[in-house]
DNA sequence: ATATCCTGTCATTAT
DNA sequence: ATATAATGACAGGAT
């Protein structure tokens, strides 16, 4: 029954990431809960597999973040080139975590016949060989000393900066953790790859070579655990973007799926890993903890080799989904703009089209009739506000054939969809119904004039209003110094040419007003977000390092207990510690003091 | 009837 | 000195 169940357990992890691989979450816990240790969800965020969060969410929300209603500057298009990119930082897909770690158990023999870079896990994993473990008493009673019952370890995945921070908590047993983390801080902080260490173990080194070694580990008291982790946290950092690579993983599972699982059975499941195996900026301090190191190795083993190829394609499989989102997300409202535009402006010169947009474009929605959505309306006026505003304008009316244009035709509809808020204006859109002084509208497409539309043309001024606004000061003051007008046109000309302007203006200083405030708005999201997940972070560091401290205190215990004093008694605890020596030495020296006096001595030392 | 938003305009200052 | 941009403040219309 239990091989039958083990069997059938390789089938459900491998279905398990066929279903990932397509969204779809399986939840094997239940079953596992009884054969591995139980995975334990936690909400990892957007960019884990279990959370299943769709594209199209952040079509409304730009990458999580809301969006002000009246967010202008293009929105569409600086909103599809944020959705981009967002999507992009999120990177390859990814999976359970700690269905990654199982298949790091699987891999590890592929790589060890590989002739890969040994490691200490795969030299671990191979240590529950039994006659390894009967090679020595002493050693088979370490050993059952330290399996049983391990301290409750965290397991740390890591994803950069704005993403998630995934915490799992698992409490497993901890087989030679001891040991093997150990022996692989040696090497890992000595900034050499573990792989690469020319001293490292063999799978079935001595016992006492163990010893030797972990003698020689620069960290014995204990005291000097927090200060070690300072110093060494961006050590861990950077080993940190050596985490398990997903393809790799899953393609080897896919390979070597089978079988593996017979010999690894028995074994405890303790891994730390990161999946965010091209985040080499993953946040301080929380991507690996000391535990974590010893599995570096690992990961880096099965990051290798042959998994590009299924991490590209499902690279350009989800940025063609990103791109199909965006498109989609920007034709819709490009058409549902562009409808709108072409049925208000259908009839005008393309020239005056252009330069309507230029023109006070948050007037369109009035013009057209219709009740226009927010959003479109806005980005309607963003656009076009973007070109007619203050900073633009000029260069725009150079192209305009200023002189052409007196042609009432080409001009005056440009002026029906002027906003019209001027306190005397009779006009509504509806056809006029109080009493104006100048001639009621005689053409139908022409609803309402503005106060100063009505008072050029009550003052027989040539120009409309647009043209009066957006002239090059050149020709209106050629215009204005001229003998043409009287002193009342030329007066009215600056005045209709300065609230022009104003008018303009104030629509940039409304709209920039408006992006500032989203922006702050962002900002205080991201800030926030940030400051979640340095609170993770710090869990999880404090976590690992109570886990790590434990296992450093049993291992003081262990190498103590196989010391002898003269008398060939072993050296207790109680009177004896281990401490590490400038040199990388470990020396054993009795307690003579209370830890805390000789921290504060070193530590005012430090401070001198 | 009231509140709120939007828009135009004015006044002022800066460029 | 002049034109223009930027912006706060206000008023009136629209919802």
């Amino acid at each position: 029954m239990q091989v039958a169940k083990k069997y059938f357990t390789e089938g459900l992890i491998q279905l398990t990431i066929l279903l990932s691989l397509i969204g779809v979450r399986v939840d094997i816990d239940s079953y596992l809960s009884g054969y591995y240790s139980p995975l334990i969800e936690i909400n990892l965020g957007p960019s884990s597999a279990y959370t299943q969060t769709p594209f199209h969410n952040l079509r409304d929300t730009l990458g999580g973040y809301t969006v002000h209603p009246k967010c202008p500057e293009l929105d569409y298009f600086f909103a599809s080139r944020r959705l981009l990119e967002e999507v992009r930082t999120l990177g390859s897909p990814r999976f359970p975590t700690q269905l990654n770690a199982w298949l790091v158990h699987q891999v590890s023999p592929v790589d060890k016949s590989d002739g890969g870079q040994p490691s200490t896990s795969s030299s671990t994993d191979t240590e529950p060989d039994p006659e390894s473990y009967q090679a020595s008493d002493d050693r088979n009673q370490e050993l059952q000393r330290t399996s049983p019952s391990g301290p409750c370890v965290s397991r740390v995945v890591t994803e950069d900066d704005d993403d998630v921070v995934k915490e799992e908590e698992e409490s497993a047993p901890v087989t030679q953790l001891a040991l093997s983390s150990t022996l692989e801080q040696e090497s890992v902080l000595d900034g050499t790859a573990l792989g690469e260490s020319p001293h490292h173990p063999p799978p079935t080194t001595d016992f006492d070579q163990h010893w030797s070694r972990f003698l020689s580990m620069p960290v014995a008291n204990l005291d000097d655990l927090d200060s070690l982790v300072t110093d060494r946290l961006s050590d861990l950092d950077i080993d940190s973007g050596g985490g398990i690579s997903l393809d790799a993983t899953l393609l080897d599972a896919m390979v070597t799926g089978g079988g593996a699982f017979d010999t690894r059975q028995q074994r405890p499941l303790f891994r730390q890993e990161s999946t965010g195996s091209a985040r080499s900026d993953a946040s301080p301090g929380m991507a690996l903890g000391l535990a974590a190191l010893p599995f570096a190795s690992v990961c880096n083993l099965s990051s290798g080799g042959g998994g590009g190829s299924l991490q590209s394609a499902l690279g350009d499989c989800l940025d063609e989904a990103v791109f199909d989102q965006i498109n989609q997300l920007g034709l819709e409202g490009l058409e549902s703009i562009d409808s709108q535009l072409m049925d208000s402006l259908g009839s005008i010169n393309p020239d005056v089209l252009e330069d309507l947009d230029s023109d006070s474009g948050l007037s369109l929605e009035s013009s057209s009739g219709g009740p226009i959505s927010p959003g479109s309306s806005e980005m309607s006026s963003s656009s076009c506000e973007d070109e007619g505003g203050a900073t633009g304008y000029s260069s725009e009316v150079d192209s305009l054939p200023s002189k052409g244009l007196l042609d009432g035709v080409a001009t005056w509809p440009r002026e029906s969809v002027w906003h019209d808020h001027s306190y005397s204006s009779p006009a509504a859109f509806n056809p006029p119904t109080k009493g104006i002084k100048e001639e009621p509208l005689s053409e139908d497409d022409e609803p309402s004039l503005s106060r100063d539309e009505l008072r050029a043309r009550a003052m027989r001024i040539p120009f409309s209003v647009p043209q009066i606004v957006h002239m090059p000061v050149e020709e209106f003051l050629e215009i204005v110094d001229g003998r043409g007008l009287s002193a009342e046109q030329v007066t009215l000309l600056r005045d209709i040419r300065r609230r022009g302007k104003n008018k303009l203006a104030a629509q940039n200083c409304r709209k920039r007003k408006l992006d500032a405030i989203t922006g702050l708005q962002d900002e205080v999201d991201r800030l926030r977000a940030r400051r979640e997940r340095l609170l993770r972070d710090k869990q999880v560091t404090a976590k690992t390092m109570g886990a790590v401290g434990q296992q450093i205190r049993q291992l003081t215990r262990d190498v103590l207990a196989r010391l002898r004093d003269e008398s060939g008694r072993p050296l207790s605890p109680e009177r004896f510690t281990l401490r590490c020596g400038a040199d990388g030495g470990v020396v054993v020296e009795p307690v003579s003091a209370p830890n805390g006096d000789k921290t504060d001595k070193r530590k005012k030392s430090k401070k001198q």
